[in-house]
Order: structure tokens, then C-alpha cells, then sequence
DNA sequence: CGGTGGTCAGACAACGCTGTCATGCCGCCA
DNA sequence: TGGCGGCATGACAGCGTTGTCTGACCACCG
């Protein structure tokens, strides 16, 4: 900048009006300091200017894996919000680890990013400390943190299972089984309780069959054996996530299983499987969009108390929901 | 900084040697020092320690859309490789639009992030004065890019269509159609060139059936109808790429035609479609990495000429493939 | 013709840190 | 006892901007 005041006999300041389009600048002065600029290819550095103005207009996202899709959605969501905005977005993995996810928002913080999203790897508030004494915002999707209460965004893990169980209930279904993740995932852990308290609920027969994670397909297939050997077989299944569903459609297919079947999590392509597979919907865009906008709204000053958000989920009704299961009789 | 120094009784210089661990800070004063960093809950501001020392210690990342899971593996390799050399990454979607890309670019290089990886959005070298100005090292992926020469990690487009054409024909394929993508793209360009040239290499009798995007469900059931329609009925097709794939498996199970097919693009669950998807996989990861790794030679200093990497596909041979078609005689 | 107000421009400090150089102190040796 | 070297520490400038304040100049009015 002080090259281009020099060449264009003019002070810095004024450059810098120039390039920030503030008022005060005579027409041709300014004419000749974009030229100058122009010719010598200058550009305003970002980093000084925003350390001046005490903004970084750079919001993070933390996930556990960028690749998985549910992430991957969420980021694309996020980063257009912050487009939207001419923020930057700086993507993270923790990689399910809390000390790397601690580690990884410490650097963040220290970048004095304007706010983070971040799906937490586990509840334990690690970074509250840091994050309180740097006031920064901070928004935690799909799963819920303890210690001081943050903006959350969570998906309706509840209602999702609800709706898997009472679909297949309304086409004839009475021995649903489970699949769940391991339950050292809280969304894990509120979708077997939510499977628990329905079947209860609605008062089908015997003790609800739960099986949690880690799953290998092997075990999925063992478990899957052991479930539909016998009188009281499974006629159906409902899978706790993505991975499941896959470790159950394949087990499926080696057992010749003629299994109900209802997965968490829509994915590409289960239309095209054969029954093409009903799924609960959960939202990974507009989740992402809710929680990048819960953070902007920070941003701007919103000073009420922090707020959870739960996002309702869709049953996707395909063919694979539908009574074809081994008769329990 | 300077709050930790009074409060320390030393220099804020001492203070940045304790923060920094630079050596020449006597035990007792370094103890102090970090004593009252902790009471005060003290950061060191990256934004400035960065500026004084010229590198942000950020990379870029520029794709079409974040949620295509092949951008999205690219970028979750891109951060890893980031990660590990203590760099952020900045992701950012230009959503396909050449202007939108120049403007993603050029912010990114006013924040002097140290490199970019693109996924560039057409071959107009648009950046190229930016980049030049900057002296900000970038790597190409996956398409070329005109102008000055970059280093570009590139896909085996043409082997990739060669192993798909090649392992029909192995499996008794006289008459095989190509679904391109819109000849706009690079990459579709390519495969329709390697898909033609390998179609005659081998003899293959006819002129190539080609059927270049941009397509719809509809046009692509059409041109299915149209080909097997009559006595030289096609009894394969090869796809451009994965939404090809998906629109061709639909077409093909309306109209109930028993094609084989191969795809490009390896997808979720290619395995449990019935049968299963025989596809050319490239792997992005790898891609990602490579892209990445080239970028941080550059950083440390590698001044050898651009470099073009081509990286190889793989036919991951599932049932699709094998000849079950209509007879062609 | 002096005073007033408006427009354009520049000087200067500051954002928070680090590189460079200077300084003070101590111990050791001749 | 004077000189020297090494260690711990600090003063200061500067990274590239922008906010604030000051100043020069001009036009206009009474």
C-alpha cells in the first residue's frame, strides 16, 4: 500500500480509501491511485486488515470425518452460509477424538475464528473454558454437550424411531428388532431408548430385541441368525445408522432373509436396492444451515439464552418397510 | 500479551519467549510467566504472530460442491494432509461458476493463504494474473487448466474407460454404447475420446454409439429405448460418471433391460444394487492427498518445473459387467 | 474582506505479536 | 582489580492496515 501511495503521490490512507470504496476521495485522485493499483498488481491484506478491525469474518467447523456424508452435507450448508455473508469457512476433523477435538478448537481460537460449529465428540464441555474466555460463539450440532449451556442443534432422534416403528407396526409387523450404534454415542443411545419406550408404548408383544455396536458384519450376521431362528422370529429390523443399514442389507442377502427393513439415515442409491429401502430422513443440510445461522445470529449480537433446536426427520416410505417377513406363526 | 507482561513484572518480549518456548527465559521467570497466562486466561492472537512472520499456515481448498462425495473425500484428504503439517484448511464452493471461482480465489489469496488446491471449473486460466501477482502456489485437480503451466493431479480418464471397454469385450461385448457427461466438462471430453479411440483399437464393429450430456432421466431412457431397440441392439453401456450410472440403472429397470453396465465413479452400496455395479474407481483420497502433498512441496521451497501427475484408475469387477444381454443376432 | 463550513488529504497511532539489537548483571580469569 | 564472555531481559521497530484527528484549500456569504 505504501508502494502504491508512493508511486501514485499520495498518502496510504488514501489508498486505502480508494480500496475501500469510502467517501472523500476526489474522482480523478482516485482514478490514478486505481491505476497505480492496478499496474502493480496490489492487493489489500486481509490479515492485517482484519487484525486491525478485530474481526476475522472466518467461522470453523470441527467434524468427526469429513468424507462421511452426513458431514460432508452439513459443511457444503455451512460453508454457503457463510458465502452468503463473505465469511470464510475453515473445516476441521477431530476425527472422534475429544483431545484432538480440543486441540483442534484451542488453534481455532487462537486464529480468533468469529465462531465454531462443531459436532462434538463427546459431551464432556473440554473446551469451555477456553471458548468462555474467548467469548467466542460457538454452536453444537447433533449431539448435546454438558457444562454451560450452548446453542444446539439436534435432529428429533426420537420421533425418527417412532416413525420407523409405528410404519412397520401399521403394516403388520409385531417382532421388530433393533440395531443400534454403539451406545457410547448419545444419538445411539436416544435411538434405543426411543425404540424401547415405542415398542412398549404400543404395546407389542415380548421384550423389545436391541442389539447395540460396535457391530462387525459378522456380528450383524450372527445376531441377524440368531433373531429369526425359531418360532417368535424378527420380521423386521430397524438399523440405528448408514453403516448398519449396509452391514444388515448385506446379511440379509447371505441369509436369504426376507426381513422388514427400516434404516436410519437416507443414502444415495437406496431407492435402487432391491426392495428399494424406506429409511428415516434426518436433514444434514438444513441442519447445517440452522446451526451456521444460530451462529451468525451470535455474530450480530443476539444475546438471548442459548437455545436447542431439534430438527425433525421424514420417513421416507420405499418398499422395504412393507409386510414380507417370515410369518410368526 | 502486554496485560501478562505487567502483571508478570517483565517485558512483553519475555512473555512471547515463554509462549514460544524460545530458550534464554531463566525457569523461575518462565513459571511465573506461564502462572499468570493461565490466571488470565491468555491467547497468543495467531493473526498477528502470523503477519510479523509473513506465512498464514493456511491452505485453500476451492471444489464445485462440497457435498459431492467426491470432493468431499478429496477434501477430507486435503485437510489431512494439512493437518499434519500444523496447516488450517479453508474450503470453499465455487459451485461450478468460473466468476464465482475467480472471486473465491483471489479473496483467498487477499487473506495470503500460503496455497490452493482447485478443482478448477473450467480451463480458462482466469486466476493466472492473480496467482502470478501473488506468487501464490496452487495445484490443479482433476481438469487442466490453459495458461501458464501448474502443477495438475489429473485421473487416467483415458485408461479407465480403456478397462471398462476392454473388460466387456472380455466378457463377450460386440456392441457397446458410452454415456457421456456434457462435453463442456474436461473430463467428459476425455472419456468420450478414450471411449472411441478404444472402440476402434479393438475393432469393435459399427460406428461407437455416444450419447453426450447434459441428460435428463427422460433422454436417458430415450436414447436406452432407442438403442436397443432393432436388430443391432446394444447389450452394454459404460457411463460417464455417477449420476449417469444412477439415471441408466433407473431407465434400465423401467424399461427392464437386462444391459450390462459399467460405471464410472465407484458409489455407496455399488455392491448391494442387483446385480452389482461393476465401476472404474478413481480415488479421490488419493488424488487429494497427492494434490495436497505437491502443494506443500511448493511451500517448502520445490522451484522444479509444474508437474502433471496422472493418477490410476481401477476396475473393481462386481457382476454387472459379465454378458447377459440381449443376443445381438 | 473576514469568517464559516465543507471537501479532500495526510500524519499518526494502534491492532498484537516477533526479530534485532542493546543492556545489565554475574562469574571467572589473568 | 580490570576485562571479558555469557546469560537473562528489555526497548524498539515494524508487519500492513484503518480510525481519528488535524490541516490545507476553496467557495460562499454577509
Amino acid at each position: 500500500m505504501a508502494d502504491v501511495a508512493a508511486e501514485a503521490h499520495v498518502s496510504v490512507k488514501t489508498v486505502s480509501r480508494v480500496v475501500n470504496h469510502e467517501p472523500g476521495v476526489r474522482p480523478d485522485t482516485a482514478e490514478r491511485v486505481r491505476a497505480v493499483i492496478e499496474r502493480l498488481g496490489f492487493r489489500r491484506h486481509d490479515g492485517a486488515r482484519l487484525m486491525r478491525q478485530g474481526r476475522t469474518y472466518t467461522i470453523a467447523l470441527v467434524v468427526e470425518d469429513l468424507a462421511n456424508p452426513f458431514y460432508s452435507q452439513v459443511g457444503a450448508a455451512v460453508e454457503r452460509e457463510a458465502r452468503i455473508r463473505q465469511h470464510q469457512l475453515i473445516t476441521a476433523s477431530a476425527e472422534g477424538s475429544p483431545s484432538r477435538e480440543r486441540a483442534v478448537i484451542e488453534a481455532l481460537v487462537s486464529r480468533r475464528v468469529d465462531g465454531i460449529v462443531v459436532v462434538p465428540a463427546d459431551e464432556s464441555a473440554s473446551s469451555d473454558a477456553v471458548l468462555e474466555a474467548s467469548s467466542t460463539p460457538i454452536v453444537y450440532m447433533d449431539r448435546p454437550v454438558r457444562g454451560t449451556p450452548r446453542d444446539t442443534v439436534l435432529s428429533d432422534n426420537h420421533g425418527g424411531v417412532r416413525s420407523a416403528v409405528e410404519h412397520l407396526v401399521a403394516h403388520g409387523h409385531r417382532s421388530i428388532a433393533f440395531f443400534g450404534d454403539d451406545p457410547a454415542f448419545w444419538t445411539a443411545r436416544q435411538r434405543r431408548e426411543a425404540f424401547v419406550a415405542t415398542h412398549q408404548g404400543l404395546g407389542l408383544p415380548g421384550t423389545p430385541r436391541v442389539s447395540m455396536g460396535p457391530h462387525t458384519p459378522a456380528s450383524v450376521q450372527e445376531t441377524l441368525r440368531r433373531w429369526t431362528d425359531g418360532l417368535e422370529s424378527v420380521t423386521a429390523v430397524i438399523t440405528g445408522n448408514n453403516r448398519i443399514t449396509l452391514a444388515v442389507l448385506l446379511a440379509q442377502r447371505e441369509l436369504r432373509l426376507p426381513l422388514s427393513l427400516i434404516g436410519y439415515d437416507d443414502f444415495e442409491l437406496a431407492a435402487l436396492i432391491d426392495p428399494p429401502v424406506t429409511v428415516v430422513h434426518q436433514d444434514p443440510a438444513a441442519m447445517g444451515q440452522k446451526a451456521a445461522q444460530q451462529l451468525f445470529a451470535r455474530l450480530l449480537g443476539d444475546e438471548s439464552p442459548a437455545q436447542t433446536v431439534v430438527m425433525p426427520t421424514r420417513l421416507i416410505v420405499r418398499a422395504s418397510g412393507v409386510r414380507r417377513g417370515v410369518p410368526t406363526r
